[in-house]
DNA sequence: GCTCATTTCGGAGCGTAGTCCGTATGTTAG
DNA sequence: CTAACATACGGACTACGCTCCGAAATGAGC
């Protein structure tokens, strides 16, 4: 036997495996809300009180799934962010996955963030989509210093501080967009105007 | 009899009345998690049934009776702000009521702020309290407004658009306290940095 | 191979939000 | 006052997320 990986562990890999692709399909498919937690055991032939080993609820369960969108739009977005030739332009770049992906099932979107703001579980999911969360906003402060080497920094301002305002704004209007207020064909240049005003008053060309 | 208000009305509304007090009562003692609908029926001395005939859920209590206050701060808030002597202080002002209350169960807070950004019943308690924030968006607009005589207006800039920039970043700031990551000590301070931020790209004294 | 310890499994069971429908109560007409 | 109707009531019931614990599977020691 290949020794190192007992029997014990692949079987866990193996029910891990079709406890995502069950959750993937289901949420996919009939949206949070339509689907139970004995549709996704039934579908990935586990018993409930198995799944429950495996995420410590049904919201993580969802985040499970979700952040690997997150992880690939995450890493997308900072990759074009750095080729932005203004602040305002990086960022949107930045953002353009999160906005671009017509989401499928905005409920599932709408529950991740709920999940992300207010969920009160410490699950391994939510720990890690509080993580991209971060990622996100660590971005922004990193373009705003990428440009003070060609704008000039507003004196007295806190560029950490300038980048959590700007993440608090767009995030708000993403959710906005989620939960059915909002225009999802406007939030392209919302989103640019918000950051527009926000940056005048952190960095200038020089 | 009084005719005009027939028994039938008057049961209704002392019902009303008790399952009020019931809520409120169990809600602020015991923090929204704990206390089951059926805690409340029972105080409030009626069924199950009847209790869900006068709120859609669960939610729709809690935002029934913390509408109750936000009302009062919002007007609070309201006739404060009217005294402000620059934009940030009214906005400051406005928002005092919301921040130095010691919120006795700050679970029942966050609950609040869930349901109202993320809810998806349409019950009355829902509207109203959706009305109260728009309430205050509103009432930062007209701020903003009135200090268009002593200030002038960045070219180019809509205000009602950069009311809404300012609202939305205060009420993450605001959410974060709520759900724990925020220092709660430093918010006052916190809110003012951004909302001078902000500002600076949109009024400017003349 | 046999025994024992440890980990994993899974479905019966629990708590709770919310519904359904037969019953009770108030209202109106004659 | 009575009958017929309309509305409100409430508790048994359902659905669903999640837990608990006995059973089964795996690995270790000999």
């Amino acid at each position: 036997m290949l020794a190192t990986v007992g029997r014990r562990a692949r079987n866990k890999a193996d029910k891990q495996e079709r406890i995502f692709a069950a959750a993937e399909e289901l949420f996919t498919r009939l949206g949070y809300s339509a689907v139970t937690t004995q549709m996704i055991a039934d579908r990935a032939d586990v018993g409930t009180g198995t799944l429950f080993r495996y995420a410590d609820s049904k919201a993580e369960l969802l985040m499970m799934i979700m952040n690997e969108k997150m992880r690939l739009d995450t890493r997308e977005g900072i990759a074009a962010a750095a080729s932005g030739t203004s602040p305002t332009e990086a960022i949107m770049a930045l953002l353009a996955p999160q906005i671009h992906l017509p989401p499928a099932c905005p409920e599932n979107t709408a529950v991740y963030q709920r999940e992300i703001l207010f969920g009160t579980e410490q699950g391994q999911y939510r720990t890690e989509a509080l993580a991209r969360i971060s990622e996100l906003e660590n971005a922004i402060g990193d373009i705003l210093e990428r440009f003070t080497s060609t704008h000039r920094v507003r004196p007295g301002v806190d560029l950490t501080g300038a980048a959590r305002t700007t993440f608090s704004t767009l995030h708000m209007e993403l959710i906005r967009v989620n939960i059915g207020r909002g225009d999802p064909r406007t939030l392209t240049a919302t989103l640019r105007s918000h950051v527009d005003v926000l940056l005048y008053g952190v960095l200038a060309p020089r």
